[in-house]
DNA sequence: AATCATAGCCAAAGCGCTTTGGATGCGCAC
DNA sequence: GTGCGCATCCAAAGCGCTTTGGCTATGATT
């Protein structure tokens, strides 16, 4: 069924059904309701394409999702917001598109997406430190939000960000408090932007406690669970191991407590652990008490909250662009307890 | 840039720059040559709207993915599964729609998806039991493809699906040959028609020994490490507690090992365990020897196929349903041992 | 020399919608 | 009775592409 078809049906013009269906005003009550019910009757929907044709508009938002090339490696967290995002696009009517690629042709996909008219806009996943992707979405005029931030960046954009620095300050300070000194950190690919904010959160507190920042105490890599599992194991068979671990993943952490129990250690007592926790619907941390100590945001609402930013930009290509920067809160597990080592 | 534009530049007619570039015969291969580029000059792409306005195809293929509206689960296979499916869509030309549903309006979006004509076919996630979705589609005409099968259908459709029975009458019968009489087994939810099948596996195994399936070690569950846990260490309580067990994911499995340890327990020697596990990217079971023994199959690997598997079917509308039985293959890792129980 | 394929190109219709620029008829004021 | 404003509807153009049904040379065939 399409609009000529119903409109016949209906004996109106295509014109009138038209805006009957999108709600203008020159179409008495009356035809509105015998247009509506028709329209429910016969499961007329009207064609995204043509309707995009006709108005210029895609009623879509793109999601480009860099899978690294080396590894195939599918960031965990990327599920989650999406189906955050997607909640905000089926309510608002938007169609959401995927393209999949590896780091190296990026831009092509860019271009693509642009030249091809099919999306109204983009959300930039993992914004890396001076990220080239932000300039080049300038040059080429396509609306785009960021999840995380892009230092660097010198022109302004959309963003919605947690505050890793303070949620990373505040971990260190709390094992700190608990009188740890050899404080190690497992953190992701240092030229991922929020892995740089992190480490300057960790840095900070320790200075600001007077402690020199050891260079063998900080690893950075994939966040995967093997990661997490080497690098501990490496760590913990260092002289002067670390007492406790700030990591960048509820993933790492789980290899690091693999690393931690395989030496007869106990978590929490031997080694503390305080993790970064992206509230994934799969991998929760644990159920009323948390397994791990950890600085908590949900991801999921993080995807919610982006795509609707990125639409009201695009209904308003005027707006200033909008920043939300999220605290990560702070829950207190099993896995972290006062220092072992008596100074 | 668009077509018309293009061929004013060129001199030539919408016509014959059309033509040119979608290779008909039509064209002078010195005309062709000057088409092409030029189009790359000019950065020219067709506008896909308009290319499927006018052809009548979508050029997309959509992926429903069903979030469970009470847990607000995604399944975490999906990000490798998508992965893999994108990588052939961009390969043929073709771009990916993700609509995120919960799972009671998902007949809403089908029928949407179909009278908005937004896609040409649609990938089926997680099927059921006797799963409403096919008799569905089927009704709307609209191309499909299945990940996994449903059992209980009546008409041939097109899937791809590892080996479930098989995989896990592997694994039931690799613990039964270390001596291994009590052998829980930790399975999704039941109306899934995998852990359906899975568990049909697990029984041909335990009857095929003579042992009598005890519904006291059999649990069904979202796949999360919590119900991993949980169940685990309830079992574990019981009397007659279970020397060894089949986990349905790497996710769950890691659930069990932390009842296990929690327990003061040694997985490999005093409990097994052996888990299916889908090589996610972001959460290897190990590295060179895997840490679970484990039957295997890429989740991504089955994306790229299904995807391709579902082109061919938008292709020739008339060719016969295509079936994939993917078997898992079993990797040995230190999860497993004898059983301790001497009988 | 007339005829005929054939290669190479073009104009225009059509895909399903929105939107512009009227038409039409009615009630009301003058 | 005329004119005006308003409510309600419509015909047709246009979005950017593909495709149908030509048209025009050119060289081969008779």
């Amino acid at each position: 069924m399409n609009l000529k078809e119903l409109s016949q049906e209906l004996g109106l013009s295509q014109t009138t059904v038209s805006r009957a269906l999108n709600g203008y005003p020159e179409v008495s009550a009356a035809t509105r309701k015998r247009v509506e019910e028709a329209a429910q009757a016969f499961n007329y929907r009207p064609s995204t394409r043509a309707k995009g044709l006709a108005t210029g508009q895609a009623l879509a938002i793109g999601h480009v999702i860099p899978v690294s090339s080396k590894h195939e490696m599918v960031n965990p967290i990327f599920g989650d917001f999406i189906a955050g995002a997607g909640e905000t696009y089926a309510r608002q009517g938007y169609e959401m598109i995927l393209s999949i690629v590896d780091d190296d042709n990026e831009e092509q996909i860019y271009r693509g997406l642009k030249s091809r008219r099919a999306v109204d806009g983009v959300i930039v996943h993992g914004p890396r430190m001076d990220d080239d992707r932000l300039p080049l979405l300038h040059e080429l005029q396509m609306p785009f939000a960021v999840h995380g931030r892009a230092s660097g960046s010198t022109t302004p954009y959309t963003w919605l960000d947690v505050n890793n620095r303070s949620a990373f300050e505040r971990a260190t300070n709390f094992l700190l408090d608990l009188g740890h000194q050899r404080i190690a950190l497992i953190n992701g690919l240092e030229v991922m932007d929020f892995a740089h904010r992190r480490r300057t959160g960790y840095e900070d507190a320790l200075t600001g406690h007077g402690i020199a920042i050891d260079p063998a105490l900080m690893r950075s890599g994939e966040m995967t669970e093997v990661f997490g599992y080497q690098t501990t194991r490496n760590m913990l068979g260092q002289d002067d191991a670390p007492t406790a671990i700030v990591a960048s993943s509820l993933i790492c952490a789980l290899g690091a407590r693999r690393a931690i129990e395989e030496r007869g250690l106990v978590m929490g007592k031997d080694v503390s652990i305080i993790t970064h926790d992206d509230a994934l619907s799969y991998l929760q941390n644990g159920d009323e008490i948390p397994i791990f100590t950890a600085t908590r945001s949900s991801v999921r609402e993080a995807g919610r909250r982006l795509a609707m930013m990125l639409l009201d930009a695009v209904g308003d290509p005027g707006r200033a662009p909008q920043h939300v920067l999220l605290e990560a809160e702070l829950m207190v597990g099993g896995s972290t307890g006062p220092s072992p080592r008596k100074d």
